[in-house]
DNA sequence: GCGCGTTACTGACGCGCGTTAGTCCACCGA
DNA sequence: TCGGTGGACTAACGCGCGTCAGTAACGCGC
């Protein structure tokens, strides 16, 4: 009752060896030879006594803290609506755990207050996920060399970064509205440009456009923010003012608002709009027809943040921009418009 | 270039006080005198300096962390479908914040692992999400005297938890169906019954049936498991053996599964049909048609779960069971049964 | 002038561990 | 016998901080 937690130096006199060969043992040192029955003795005391090395202590004599630090910078509604931040999460701890650290997050930061995560050796290292440009202390942070990766892109910085190839999958979930034969295809962005993700997802759309040869019509963009209600709005704004037979949308989230909102003007989906969402979310297959979408990679995107962060934290080489692939779902919310169908049942 | 990390004594030096008065000062010890004057200097030299507390360190001589665990008992899926999860982290996060604390995420926790965290003081408490009844490491963590705090329900524990009350939610849910008219109600659960709250649902499903004067029938009744296509295999299994017109499913996402299943066997919702889902999940209002469901106060979740930790780690008082409202939120996917209506129109 | 309380501090210990620079001993070749 | 070598350890320092027990200076009443 009255004993309390043992210390190291209880396994040790258990164990009738020192301090200093427990520690050796218990961290499976290498590099220095301690015959196996010693070995089994100080982790048989250890185990007897139920042992646990107490963290702080082990943090500040070793000088690091096996800590990864995410940080969201999005906004809370971001937060809520994000609907891959717990596979990103999942693939973060997974890689953390790989590497015997553990994962702190830090929600809604506001700006200026998570690097006290890494100056006060909190945290050996820090995912920055939602990073905006208008940061001075996360450049800071990254130029008096704390361990720093994006989630996301921020262009202009020079610190490493993980992300999807937004431009080029974009214009792959384009292309296949091209390639069935859609010309007016309208784009509602999955947030405000600012953001270098919508802004990028906007310039896939663009970039597939003109390489069809259909020239770029701002008319046919509207920009979205982040939640299903945003993307409504957007979608009636460009039904009140312009014609098209398919829609990108670069969010699941937004595109089953615009979905709605396609339904309330009677068009109906794919037969008078085809759409294609971006992100795959899990709902998106159940959505009524189900969403055409790109899937993007949540799990791995995180896992790869968390490699990259060690590896950086390692010393190990990092590359600058880690783009993981996107796959484009085909699904039912996506057919060749009326037109063309016409035409080839005729022929 | 060759100076290293300010340290408190650092800051004493340059404030010509001892390092004992930086410590005072920096932690606002109120029951210290110190004059204005000196204070002033204090925090001078500190922000000249760029000083940063060391956490470990401070953590070792304070004897806690100011760490909160939060650990996810469930599965890869049920994390990844949990669409309140960024929320209640997010109150979470909240709580600890406003009390001088971190969270640190454990997901997918194995069972036996997560007791480190507090075992070897990197957390000062645990809040367990997603709790089983076969796990002897919680039980034992309560039984040690850890603070421990269950996010969700698990009777027979005298662990503190924080939930909603799950059997008057769903009660409240199938009195609104009931009211409407519906006398054949199905059911499909969240989860299997082993799940603390699927089973209370289904209990407040039963209460209600019966407060109705409607005797239970289990063969209207069918099991989910978290994910959408669990939602329509248990609808289409409904659908196959029985009728009824009128549905309540204990989750929103196997509530938009279930309508697929509805859609495909040719029932309208709410026409043919009503659906009641659970969760209010952000999309739910943008379902066709909006879903009828139980809002469940996901951020407030979080922050009553935070509060309780922190208040037993301060050896406050805590009420064993914290139940926090919900609201029954009444959308289009809900209407009378097709035959009331006719009767009402023919009268 | 002395005792005593109050204000404004400080010296030094300890938190539990990692790690460096050794020590001691057995054994081996010469 | 002795220098030398490698194996098996250990003593002791330091990580940066919180905090207890103390001290010096000062004012004040008598």
């Amino acid at each position: 009752m009255g004993r309390s937690r043992p210390t190291s130096a209880d396994v040790a006199a258990r164990a009738g060896v020192s301090r200093t060969t427990v520690s050796f043992v218990l961290n499976y040192r290498t590099d220095i030879q301690i015959p196996d029955e010693t070995r089994q003795r100080v982790f048989r005391a250890a185990s007897e006594l139920g042992y646990h090395p107490h963290t702080p202590a082990r943090q500040l004599a070793a000088g690091r803290s096996n800590v990864l630090g995410l940080v969201l910078r999005q906004s809370a509604e971001q937060v809520a609506g994000d609907a891959t931040l717990a596979e990103t999460l999942r693939g973060l701890a997974s890689a953390a755990r790989a590497a015997g650290s553990r994962v702190m997050v830090e929600p809604l930061a506001p700006e200026g207050t998570y690097d006290r995560l890494l100056r006060s050796h909190q945290a050996d290292g820090l995912i920055v996920s939602g990073p905006r440009t208008d940061d001075p202390s996360l450049s800071q942070l990254a130029g008096d060399g704390f361990p720093v990766v994006l989630q996301g892109s921020l262009p202009g910085l020079d610190v490493p970064s993980v992300d999807i190839d937004n431009v080029s999958a974009a214009a792959g979930a384009v292309r296949h509205l091209l390639s069935l034969g859609h010309r007016r295809i309208a784009c509602i962005t999955n947030a405000p440009l600012t953001y270098t993700a919508a802004h990028e997802r906007l310039q896939g759309y663009r970039e597939a456009l003109e390489a069809g040869g259909i020239a770029y019509d701002e008319t046919l963009v509207e920009e979205g923010a982040f939640d299903a209600a945003s993307g409504e709005r957007a979608a009636n704004a460009l039904l009140g003012r312009t014609t098209f037979t398919a829609m990108f949308v670069a969010s699941d989230v937004l595109a089953l608002g615009a979905s709605n909102a396609l339904r309330e003007a009677n068009r109906r989906v794919p037969d008078d709009v085809s759409v294609v969402g971006f992100d795959d979310i899990a709902l998106a297959a159940y959505f009524d027809p189900p969403l055409t979408t790109v899937r993007l990679p949540a799990f791995e995107l995180g896992q790869a943040a968390g490699r990259a962060l060690l590896d950086r934290i390692a010393d190990r080489a990092v590359a600058l921009r880690t783009l993981l692939p996107t796959e484009l779902i085909v699904r039912g919310s996506t057919a060749p418009p009326v037109t063309h169908r016409d035409r080839r049942t005729i022929s």
